[in-house]
DNA sequence: CGACTTTTTGATCCGATTCAATACGCGTGG
DNA sequence: CCACGCGTATTGAATCGGATCAAAAAGTCG
């Protein structure tokens, strides 16, 4: 914890330690690398300077080059219509890898955006496909990743898909509390890096109804907000909220 | 072409034709193995009996084992919440593989079930895992299968996120139509394996409106349906309409 | 401090669900 | 072969949730 906050300020010298060292490699790729196979993975990963908020570590329509893993701070993704309109398809937190959607078409279907002061590293796909192929481990834990981000977005699937407003909210606020969680923050009070209107966008709601859910779930003393701030107060009755909440087709067997 | 049909008898000595001579080998697993690379793959890949319609090849929780290739037919994905309501994540067309988002807890998240007689092969994903260290080019398209299917649903997102009811049908019939095509299928008429209840569960609104707007879509003289038979008649407005109704955000830069 | 953006709150409106009823398709058995 | 029954699909009328429009309040930043 002695870093959470001082790593906002990074020094180039700090930029420069190695994967071994950096207090957040077992978070960021958790790839469950040992001795070797880490020098070597830590031998592709190029470390970069931190991202001001609203800047973009790739653009979408971007050729394909790396894969980005969130050291700290966050940022979200998003493709633009060609009417102009946006639509957030994820948010990353630290530890967490941004761009494998990019692997299919060798360009970027998505925009990154840096919702606050983020660092991250870079790590090039060639090499790290290459490298996959002479490590089992490596090779094994990224395709679990990749594979967990397609179970995420089937979940969201059902989440849009079905959900009525406030059981988006609640799965969203969960699924942030549970992966702050992984990641060694505490998991019942965060900071919303992104604003109300991301979150619409997100959960595919207008900004006047998140705002209204956040008052409405405080009333119900679900949690307690305080602009960006965060803290849940009933854990269980949120997650309950998203599961039972699927009034439909009580029917079928 | 001379075994659409006939695919669907399959004797046990058919079975046992290998990738190399089954005629699907190109579109299913589209791994773009040659020679010696192929009859490794070969040797892991299992044929099974095709599934009659509603039987499973793999139920929600489990324990994951293999990837599934379907080379005929249809199935649909779906996930059973706790009060026994379902939620469909996908349907998957010849060509397709099946059970990727299981990889990463090692446990099927989702149960699939056949939309109607439907052949596939089963490959084992130990070995798969394995053989992908040693065969670049059979790492490279995994991984990027992978992606694909992770910008899929990321696509999909959008979609229930923020679309109308009639540009989700509009992106399904185009989804369908467009991957059929990818296969040598027509991509203007086609047969859709699934009931009117699938299609709205999976699109996330009632059956009734889904009826609605298929009687709506044929007014407008955008498709012609006859049950499960769909033809359509003008592919570019059904595209416009996925597009350009993205009424919301036209402020953001 | 003042201009601008973000968030909240209130009133109205519309699309999609829900409820209800009828039509269709298909397999079973008379 | 047709009658029957059950599941599936279509159509109509009423209701409700969330969007939209409008405006005030709270932050943010130069």
């Amino acid at each position: 914890m002695m870093k959470n906050d001082t790593d906002k300020i990074v020094t180039l010298s700090k930029i420069k330690v190695a994967c071994q060292s950096c207090n957040l490699y077992e978070l960021c790729l958790p790839l469950g690398l040992h001795g070797e196979d880490l020098d070597q993975l830590e031998k592709i990963i190029k470390r970069a300077h931190p991202l001001k908020k609203n800047e973009s570590p790739f653009q979408q329509g971007d050729k394909f080059q790396s894969i980005y893993a969130i050291r700290s701070g966050s940022v979200k993704t998003y493709t633009i219509a060609d009417d102009g309109s946006e639509q957030i398809t994820g948010f990353y937190l630290p530890g967490e890898l941004v761009g494998l959607d990019a692997i299919s078409d060798d360009c970027h279907p998505c925009t990154a955006k840096a919702l606050e002061t983020t660092s991250y590293c870079e790590i090039p796909y060639t090499a790290l496909e290459q490298l996959s192929g002479e490590l089992p481990s490596l090779r094994h834990q990224l395709l679990k990743i990749m594979s967990k981000e397609i179970t995420h977005d089937a979940n969201l699937l059902m989440l849009l898909g079905k959900k009525a407003a406030d059981e988006r909210l609640a799965s969203l606020l969960l699924s942030l509390s549970s992966r702050l969680k992984n990641r060694g923050f505490s998991a019942t009070e965060f900071h919303l890096s992104m604003s109300r209107n991301d979150i619409a966008n997100y959960l595919g709601l207008a900004v006047e109804t998140v705002s209204r859910l956040f008052t409405r779930f405080q009333d119900q003393g679900l949690i307690q907000v305080e602009g960006k701030f965060v803290q849940i107060i009933k854990l269980e009755e949120l997650k309950a909220m998203t599961k039972e909440c699927t009034c439909e087709n009580p029917k079928m067997a």
